[in-house]
DNA sequence: ATCGGCCCTG
DNA sequence: CAGGGCCGAT
């Protein structure tokens, strides 16, 4: 992966064109690339997945699964080829087929073996150092990344086109213990196609900002301003694909994908809200692995969640912002505590799906770059990120329509599911901001509070607490004032009621409900942007 | 039939 | 916070 010093000294005030042609000339695909374009690329790209679907060999694994979390930690060497890793796998596959050959008996063993046998030929390869050679200026160097995760991306895409050939290739093969016939079939085709339109959009993404992107200046400092142009450039890029069903130049080829509770029946679509997405430390490579059990478990759209959409993130272009801006969100959302480790119901565990195969591969992958899950991450599901925010927007808006939440989360791909999911969401912050105002109502009263006008809220109050501290834990958020009108208002119309006794009519509520969905204010444009947070 | 909202529960 | 039941509106 690591460019030669030649390559990098070009630098990249040249074409941009030919500048970013080698990178995949040497790529598994042989084809050089002439003119560039998004849409020439993601049907290069699909191209090849399709016609190696069905030529790689199989692969045999009762059960790996406790890799995934083991090897987390290790400090893979992103560079071995893929070549190498080719071979490596072939004997791993030769010499698990004589341990089932034999014995029946704990293919576990078999597979532990075979892990640190790998590990230890890891160990013996050479270490790809980086050339000292550091590119000197800072739109250098943004260019050496761009080259990186490019090239990143093309050995993911080669990767991942093993495994799901994979995958296709053990079809035929017996799965004890699941009746699979749909449920792992539309598993296989959901995951060959969502993993196919991710990569292509992501590819298309970079380079349309190659593309259109004037060389930036070394000290890039980022806006209000700024920001806001550039992710509306970057939504147009992702909108294109998400939105226009009927577009067929860069997607023609791609399957729309059904959604996941369709897919497997019985399955509800799985939000992985319950689970921290993965934690991107910058310094941390990340497996493959850890992807496609992502994948598997939670499904495709939640598989590269709680980052910031690529786009944008590439736009604070200095390496420097982008590594600050990418730790900072890593950190931001690690301050999130929602672990609730169940299953929420309806939620299927992969394990519970008997899919053997898929289950080794995921823990034979090799690990990936970080840069490479960067430039993956098309938003498709809601994350700790998102409901923070969304909690922030509360202070705004209490009741949003479908079509606000829309316009303000513009890195979620919508469907049903997830619109209902962020109503849900507001319609708790209402329930819990409701429960606050009845309490601290009667409670004034019985604190012996006559008269509606002693009511108030300020930033002290201890009901202000309690709803900031609910809505904005960090209180890193200044609350606008205009929340604190609005939660007087609340709170003296359940102190009235309350006082008139009118709560004896069970829907007492809904007056005030009435009342305080008109006082809606508008969400500041900040909000819109997908890396807001 | 679908959606948004509330209520209740875990 | 998510699910599920219920209701009214569309």
């Amino acid at each position: 992966m690591n460019l030669s010093p030649a390559e990098q000294s070009d630098g990249c005030e040249g074409n941009r064109s030919e500048q970013m042609l080698p990178c995949f000339r040497r790529s598994a695909y042989d084809e050089p690339l002439a003119p560039y374009n998004g849409s020439v690329i993601s049907h290069l790209l699909r191209k090849t997945i399709h016609s190696k679907l069905s030529s790689l060999d199989m692969l045999y694994c009762a059960n790996e699964s406790g890799a995934t979390d083991e090897e987390q930690s290790g400090g893979e060497d992103l560079s071995v080829d893929v070549e190498q890793h080719l071979q490596a796998k072939r004997a791993r596959v030769e010499n698990i087929i004589r341990g089932m050959a034999g014995s029946h008996g704990d293919p576990e063993r078999e597979c532990e073996s075979a892990r640190s046998r790998r590990d230890k030929r890891k160990q013996k390869l050479p270490l790809h150092q980086e050339p000292d050679a550091k590119p000197k200026t800072s739109k250098d160097e943004e260019c050496h990344k761009l080259k990186e995760q490019l090239q990143s991306m093309q050995r993911l895409l080669h990767q991942l086109q093993e495994k799901i050939s994979h995958v296709y290739d053990s079809e035929g093969e017996p799965k004890p213990g699941l009746s699979r016939e749909s449920g792992v079939k539309n598993l296989q085709e959901t995951l060959k196609c969502e993993l196919t339109r991710t990569v292509s959009e992501s590819i298309d993404s970079v380079f349309k900002k190659l593309a259109t992107k004037p060389s930036t200046s070394p000290e890039y400092k980022p806006s209000q301003d700024d920001s806001r142009s550039e992710i509306s450039d970057s939504e147009e890029v992702s909108r294109e694909h998400f939105e226009s069903d009927s577009q067929t130049e860069a997607l023609s080829l791609v399957v729309r994908k059904p959604s996941q509770s369709q897919m497997i029946p019985g399955v509800k679509r799985p939000f992985p809200l319950h689970q921290t997405p993965f934690q991107f430390g910058y310094n941390t490579p990340l497996h493959d692995s850890q992807i496609l059990e992502h994948l598997l478990k939670y499904g495709p759209h939640s598989a590269f969640s709680g980052l910031p959409c690529v786009p944008a993130s590439l736009e604070r272009s200095s390496p420097d912002s982008m590594e600050h801006s990418w730790e900072s969100v890593a950190m931001r959302s690690k301050a999130h505590h929602l672990g609730q480790h169940h299953h929420p119901a309806g939620l299927v565990p992969v394990d519970s799906l008997c899919l053997p195969h898929v289950k080794m591969e995921c823990a034979d992958l090799q690990s990936m770059e970080r840069s490479s899950f960067m430039a993956l991450n098309i938003q498709e599901g809601l994350t700790p990120n998102h409901l923070k925010k969304a909690k922030l927007m509360f202070f705004y808006t209490r009741y949003p329509s479908s079509n606000l939440l829309k316009n303000f989360f513009p890195d979620v791909k919508f469907n049903r599911c997830i619109t209902s999911q962020l109503i849900k969401w507001f319609s708790n912050f209402r329930e819990f901001y409701y429960i606050q105002m009845e309490k601290f109502a009667r409670q004034a009263i019985i604190d012996g509070v006559n008269d509606v006008k002693d009511i108030s809220i300020t930033r002290e109050s201890e009901l202000f607490r309690a709803l900031n501290m609910h809505y904005n834990k960090a209180n890193d958020f200044q609350v606008p004032d205009r929340f604190l009108e609005v939660a007087e208002i609340t709170l003296q119309e359940f102190f009235s009621a309350v006082s008139l006794s009118k709560d004896s009519d069970p829907s007492w509520k809904k007056a005030i409900y009435k009342v305080i969905c008109k006082l809606d204010s508008d969400v500041p444009e900040d909000f819109k942007s997908p890396s807001y947070l």
